[in-house]
RNA sequence: GCCGGCGUAGCUCAAUCGGCAGAGCAACCGCCUUGUAAGCGGUAGGUUAUGGGUUCAAAUCCCAUCGUCGGCUCCA
């Protein structure tokens, strides 16, 4: 496949960035430029502009694009020297910087690290000449000007070299297709999405809320989404416990003297709350729960005969997020992790990472979610973030990349994705959207074993130390439940629906048949609500389908008469009349299975 | 945390230039007794996020705070 960075749309969304730059100066002709690169979907121009933008303003660019690209400008390039370029943009100090920085080959104008003897180019369209490497198009005749837009997402704030120290300036995003066709799609996948944003759907739904007076980023979960996630963690629950899992528990507090030993403390201190003080001793919210497993598995003596120990727990941990950066489920202060920890000698290492893989790969089909890719995350060259020898992480790395070369998995490799402790393998899924989350990780650790002086006797009667795996599957509750929302947009496979079935009655007369009904499914272990309110079939037809319940089942004279209910499902589709022994045959044959469609 | 937008009934939204806070849905009460995506009528629901200011008069203008949305950054 054709690399991004080298493509046709590449070009276009360079030079429309370009475009859009020469329309601002234009319109503010005291602002400063900073950078304006192609990015996925699009492209933005960062500038440090006299006020804020209005949407008029937005409009009023985006009209001025539209006439620059008509007039039909060439991109003409040119290199210059590094006084040149000064000389060209003296009233341009994020130019003089990165001209600077061009000069002293360090990075390249997106920061980055290049070794390359630095070749300082520039392209100019019309009346606007900027610092730039390219490509660009040959001309603005290539750009499609209907099918470009700069109003179709807000302006935002971006600090100058995404350094929080320095200026905060203004970032205008646009997108640009080939064809007005191409943007119409992009323009309707955008909508799509905010169809179905979890935060709309939970709330449509009734599967959670959030309360000021509780405090932000604190989600509290409604009767409807409390059944989904303790559906999620029934299933994963069952399958660990039939895979040699065993469920530990530990509290929501422990001494900060425990994540010194851990070595999390002065990592990640900006990322927990403050500590606070018990009877002279502090005390923290647990940040994770590794630390509170290593000391089950210290609380005896070990025999190799007893590993691999795989010890389990939905373990609620606390992390200060900035205001700013909480968004719905997917960005919490609060949130339970599927969290497991596997002691494992050296030889049973591959086995069990692989054994996690599985487990992985067999969740995600069950849902569904079957457009996956893996990474590896190595540490970085610098790595003063990460503790542990060498030798350590050396083993690691290599056991992981192993067992994925094993399983046959398709992975990239990245550098600076390590934890701090230790090499991981993450998965990350694509969604309906296909937007990429990541979900699952295995960790392999040397170290923390060491910090804590695990061990256990060896075959040959001496002390050795164990390996841990560290291993979540889904991550984080909330934030799977936020994906599979998005995912599903709302519309749960039936054993995950947190209502499975609606009753409607045609009329008053026929309640009592419903009531009947509903008992017998929901002794059965069907989640049903029956519809007794005033109103009519119709109506309460639409209010089930509005809530993407499953199954509704109707019934009026001929189905009482019968026996039966007549079955509709969320889609629209009618199944017709059918008795209620045979609905129910059906229905858990699809539940029971974990079925992805409703028949 | 920072930049910008927004905040009106449980939900979705209206209220012209600063001039009486309103509608639909939901809730509740009735009527209708219904056959596959909204039957009809009524009742109730508000310190217009909070606090301060300007004004004869503030949902509307100004300041602060809180929340929220879009980003930046980070995410064990």
């Amino acid at each position: 496949m054709e690399r991004y960075e080298e493509s046709q749309l590449y070009r276009i969304r360079h030079s429309t960035a370009h475009v859009m730059a020469q329309a601002v100066l234009e319109k503010f002709p005291s602002a400063k430029i900073a950078i304006g690169p192609p990015i996925e979907d699009g492209f933005y121009y960062d500038f440090d502009l006299p006020r804020p933008l209005t949407e008029e303003d937005l409009a009023e660019i985006e009209q001025r694009m539209r006439v620059i690209i008509r007039e039909g400008h060439p991109f003409a390039r040119r290199e210059v020297s590094a006084d040149e370029a000064r000389d060209l943009f003296q009233d341009q100090p994020y130019k003089i910087e990165l001209i600077d920085g061009l000069e002293a080959g360090g990075v390249d104008e997106y920061g980055e690290k290049t070794d390359e003897a630095v070749v300082i180019s520039t392209y100019k369209q019309d009346t606007f000449e900027d610092l730039c490497r390219g490509p660009h198009v040959a001309d603005t005749s290539e750009i499609n000007p209907d099918a470009v837009s700069i109003t179709f997402k807000a302006p935002a704030g971006a600090y100058w070299r995404g350094d929080e120290n320095r200026e905060m300036l203004t970032r205008i995003y646009g997108t640009a297709w080939q064809t007005p066709d191409q943007l119409a799609e992009y323009l309707e996948l955008l909508e799509e999405a905010k169809r179905r944003d979890h935060r709309k759907l939970g709330q449509d739904l009734d599967l959670f809320t959030f309360s000021q007076e509780v405090g932000k980023g604190l989600p509290l979960w409604k009767p409807k989404g409390a059944i989904l996630r303790d559906l999620l963690e029934r299933f994963l629950r069952d399958e660990q416990l039939g895979r040699g899992y065993e469920p530990v528990i530990t509290p929501h507090i422990a001494r900060v003297a425990l994540y010194e030993t851990s070595g999390h403390y002065p990592y990640y201190s900006d990322s927990q709350y403050s500590p606070f003080e018990v009877e002279g001793d502090l005390f923290m919210l647990k940040p994770m729960n590794c630390p509170h497993h290593v000391h089950i598995y210290k609380s005896e003596l070990h025999s190799y005969r007893d590993l691999p120990l795989r010890w389990a727990e939905f373990g609620t941990v606390y992390r200060y997020e900035k205001s700013g950066e909480l968004h719905g489920l997917t960005r919490v202060r609060g949130f339970t992790q599927d969290d497991a920890h596997l002691f494992v000698t050296p030889e049973q290492l591959e086995e069990e990472f692989l054994g996690v893989v599985d487990l992985i790969e067999f969740i995600y089909n069950s849902l569904g979610l079957t457009d996956y890719r893996a990474r590896v995350g190595i540490r970085d060259a610098e790595g003063d973030k990460y503790v542990g020898d060498d030798k350590g992480w050396a083993l690691a790395t290599e056991a992981i990349i192993a067992a994925a070369d094993k399983r046959g998995l398709t992975y990239t490799v990245e550098e600076g994705e390590a934890a701090f402790y230790g090499p991981k393998l993450d998965f990350i899924i694509r969604d309906a959207l296909k937007r990429e989350w990541q979900i699952s990780t295995v960790q392999v650790d040397y170290n923390l074993p060491q910090r804590f002086e695990l061990e256990y006797v060896g075959e040959d009667n001496e002390r050795h130390q164990p390996i841990m795996i560290h291993r979540a599957l889904y991550g984080s509750l909330e934030r799977f439940v936020a994906v599979l929302i998005e995912h599903y947009a709302g519309a749960f496979p039936a054993w995950l629906s947190p209502v499975q079935v609606r009753l409607i009655p045609i009329a008053d007369r026929h309640v009592d048949y419903m009531n009947g009904v509903a008992t017998k499914l929901r002794a059965l272990g069907f989640r049903v609500e029956l519809d007794a309110s005033q109103g009519r079939m119709g109506g309460k037809i639409r209010e089930a389908t509005m809530q993407k319940i499953p199954w509704m089942l109707i019934a009026g004279d001929r189905d009482v008469e019968a026996g039966a209910v007549s079955v509709r499902l969320r889609s629209g589709e009618d199944l017709g009349a059918m008795p209620v022994a045979n609905f129910i045959d059906y229905a858990r044959q699809i539940v029971d299975s974990k079925s992805l469609e409703l028949q």
